[in-house]
DNA sequence: GAAACATTTAGCAAAATGGCTAAATAAAAG
DNA sequence: CTTTTATTTAGCCATTTTGCTAAATGTTTC
């Protein structure tokens, strides 16, 4: 049997908040920002002061919550900040929260 | 040495994204919004297939986060809502990647 | 005060997470 | 084709998280 669209919006929820609930990994969005919102693998694991294996890790939990894509280019990798998920997501849950909506 | 300013938030932050990583604790917060904001420890655990210690941990995450408080009534256990302090926090997050800002 | 009720605390086991090193892959350069 | 560069994959260990049951706590009722 196939997933309701409100199992899928809950599954949604699920993998992007897990993936903000690590420090570093918020912080990577930020970075990101900061640099128009793309850069390469290298350029972010100077960053920070982990190894290059949990970068990998980090990176690649961001991205199958959909908050980052990469594109290959030669040999980089370049990863690539998705605001509009970012806001879609956590936006749409806080939006539950709002005055107007439960007064 | 007291901690920054920055410091603090960045700690807020850590410690509300981390509350809000686990579905359970998410779906606290919504019931309690369907329920204008304040119910009990029991009327909140019946709505949960999980025993009564483990939604006392979640629980007490969730005030630690700030985002309920607690009020003793008798024997029962109020928990209400902070939805101020979730707004605040996750909104002001969030505000970083509005496009506005980073056009 | 004894019994019942509402809930938390203690303590343990299983699972998930996060960090590392070493090895592998894939593209570019020599 | 060998070497270098950029990055990921594999695999391991330590820590944290989460769930449970049993016992404890504080409050009301009888």
């Amino acid at each position: 049997m196939s997933k309701s669209r409100a199992e899928k919006e809950l599954e949604e929820f699920d993998v992007v908040f897990s993936a903000l609930a690590h420090e570093a990994r918020r912080r990577i969005l930020v970075v990101l920002l900061g640099r128009h919102g793309e850069m390469t693998a290298g350029q972010i694991v100077e960053r920070f002061s982990c190894s290059w294996p949990t970068m990998t890790r980090h990176l690649s939990i961001l991205e199958e919550a959909g908050l980052i894509r990469v594109e290959k280019v030669g040999r980089e990798r370049h990863y690539i900040l998705n605001r509009q998920k970012l806001r879609h997501v956590v936006g749409g849950w806080l939006n539950w929260f709002e005055e107007e909506k439960n007064p």
